[in-house]
DNA sequence: TTTGTATCAGAACAATCGTTCCAAAATAAG
DNA sequence: CTTATTTTGGAACGATTGTTCTGATACAAA
């Protein structure tokens, strides 16, 4: 008969995320995670299959978690423009209180395992579409309820945001800089005026 | 007497930087290094004192050599608005024909590097600030001619535009799209009407 | 308690890592 | 030419890589 699991996965996971999150997949050693995770190395190959198996289930669920987030955070502002503002302030936020430096999962995984992982670039492909298309989408909402008035496509000023949003994990990275991630961000959001 | 040299050392970094702005820092071995790099073992040793060192002036190399294009890229356009399109046309051509989907070495070396690194992450930091002043310096000699009559400060569009430029390199990594890229740079840049 | 499986610590694996060393070969300067 | 120095191929270094295996231990189900 097969026995309940002794150790939480949801725990070790997130723990492997912190790890690939600060460190990328490169720089995290097998022994790094076994230090980390609390897990005996044996179970961890038993449980994840390797390295890069485990890095695989670890930005999934990160995309699961963090994918959930952004559209709750969207549905709870008042109006559009609000929302947009609040996710960015998220992240100036998130850049200012990062101690460890860890930046973007997405973009971290973005520059270090493209080009040479084929299989991650389609998840992020995917991924990317689908956030992309969340930005229209919400942007869309706000010039049906006529909020934007903008002559721009709502797929421009999408498409553009999320750029922008890329952009700011990158150079908060290097500095994070709270006025200046402020300024970026209100000439930003002022496309949509 | 001292002799002179046996290999032209740019060349040699020229071949040491295009490794690592494809593969990064920590994937690439010496051993991809010496076989791709034309010379021996021990004289790259010899030469360069290590991998991270090695690393430390192929970077120097590209920030030579990408600064100064930059600044005659700007100086060469008819208008300012104009010299940003050349900027962001030159960044979606350079990824559509990026073979070898390297990106941009600077992203890629931020996103990595930071943190562990601080010796890079304040290279990086000093790069970031001069590549924004001149944006902010270009927007303004713009706005000195009456060329842009945007309300907004120079400091922040230059801000933004740089930021996006950043978001740019990242997201055409995942997926060159050049529709999407088009409709990027157009909605970023009408921040400067 | 007995049984079966999960988890454990730790050794062991071959491979690769960055680095150093050495003696031979090549080459520029005298 | 001789001399001095660079460059060479290749072996060797200890450390670390990802992975597998062994046997002991812990624990849930029967």
């Amino acid at each position: 008969m097969p026995r309940t699991k002794q150790f939480c996965e949801k725990e070790t996971l997130n723990k492997a995320m912190e790890l690939f999150w600060e460190k990328g997949f490169h720089a995290t050693s097998m022994q790094d995670l076994v230090s980390h995770l609390g897990i005996n190395r044996a179970s961890l190959y038993d449980t994840y299959g390797g390295k890069e198996a485990l890095f695989d289930k670890a930005f999934d669920y990160y995309k699961t978690t963090s994918g959930g987030w952004l559209k709750q955070l969207f549905e709870n502002e008042t109006s559009v423009k609000q929302g947009f503002r609040k996710l960015f302030d998220v992240a100036i936020q998130e850049a200012l209180g990062d101690q460890r430096q860890k930046g973007c999962f997405v973009v971290n995984t973005t520059t270090e395992m493209i080009p040479g992982n084929q299989q991650i670039q389609e998840t992020l492909r995917v991924h990317k579409e689908q956030i992309e298309n969340l930005f229209i989408g919400y942007i869309q909402q706000g010039k049906n309820s006529g909020e934007i008035t903008s002559t721009k496509s709502a797929e421009a000023l999408g498409l553009m945001l999320y750029t922008l949003y890329n952009g700011i994990r990158v150079v908060s990275k290097v500095d994070a800089d709270a006025e200046k991630l402020k300024k970026v961000v209100v000439s930003g959001l002022s496309v949509l005026d």
